[in-house]
DNA sequence: GTTGTATGAATGAATG
DNA sequence: CATTCATTCATACAAC
């Protein structure tokens, strides 16, 4: 399926009574979630266009998804991982001794589970199609790879009805992103006024 | 009476002391959507500044809005429709059979009769006598407009207190909003995303 | 059924 | 004009 449409209607499970037409936002499934987060954890916090597209391709596998509900998904995380280290800092700030009170995180797995805190986890890549790619460019990894406990809810229980071929590769990914991009030519801003 | 105008340029910045949300950012009133969209739609899609400096008055009938706030809108309004509008067309390109779904926006984007900004939509123009009459209802929207359309879902309810009439003159028709009228709400959001 | 929280979606505000 | 960040709104879902 080629076609990005952005329906989001088929939730998880919302879809419980053959009704379609009920347009909700976009439920990411469990495996949905798993790819995303891999991605990012990753390092890609931030794929262009072009990635984003692809992923798009990878999560439709699982269902209906659209370009905009990836790229969307990855801005909140960004912007919410942001946020929570920030908060996390100032808590640290304000009470070094709370150290191990990470907010309320709806993540139980803190320790456990989760590896390091910056980087694995888990990831993975797979293109069911396509493996045309050639020249690896190596992605950025800003800096933080940053929070990662934050998949609580859907993730619970991966239980796939029916996984298309899906393949996950432990380790690091080896997603590559294309980094020359934009045709933007010209930076005139002739009518434009400067600002006052 | 609101007349709580802030200064123009730089800082839209208002916020009550302790009754307010602590809004920081402009929130723009359903009458300024109104009055902003029409005069986008009649044609004006990048107004240089000294009618960008006339908008901003005319908003400021119905709250505070500065300089700086008219001309992100305007130019937020440009980007989103380009990246709409293209959007729109990679995905009649991927699968025209998929032309009904989009998110949640409606449908009627495949036929499409104005997708030009200059296309009417709704504009106002006219003379302040002129309109003063004719209050039998509030305004109509063409709601078959089509694809670029996108008013917020912010225009719910009206607690403008008591503000002048206003009336546009800019484009091609007319519009009269009066401050005191409660401008229905329709939670249309567009929704197609933010970048092709 | 109500409340609380996590999070998708939207948009104002920048920056390049 | 293209992209990104920050904040806010709306809603799905869980807990009660």
């Amino acid at each position: 399926m080629d076609d990005r449409n952005q329906d989001s209607y088929g939730g998880p499970n919302l879809q419980r009574s053959t009704l379609e037409p009920l347009r909700t936002r976009w439920t990411p499934k469990p495996e949905q979630i798993l790819i995303l987060e891999s991605i990012f954890n990753s390092g890609m916090v931030n794929p262009p266009k072009d990635e984003t597209v692809r992923i798009r391709k990878l999560l439709e596998q699982f269902g209906s998804v659209g370009d905009a509900n990836v790229f969307y998904w990855f801005q909140n995380r960004r912007s919410r991982s942001r946020r929570r280290q920030r908060q996390l800092q100032a808590s640290l700030m304000a009470d070094p001794r709370a150290a191990g009170a990470a907010q309320h995180a709806g993540a139980a797995a803190t320790s456990s589970s989760s590896n390091s805190p910056g980087g694995g986890f888990f990831a993975c890549a797979s293109s069911p199609s396509a493996a045309a790619s050639s020249s690896s460019s190596d992605f950025v990894i800003d800096d933080s790879a940053d929070d990662l406990f934050s998949i609580s809810r859907q993730m619970g229980f991966v239980e796939a009805t029916q996984t298309p071929p899906f393949t996950c590769s432990s380790g690091v990914s080896h997603l590559h992103i294309q980094p020359g991009q934009s045709v933007h030519g010209f930076g005139v801003s002739d009518t434009i006024w400067p600002f006052p």
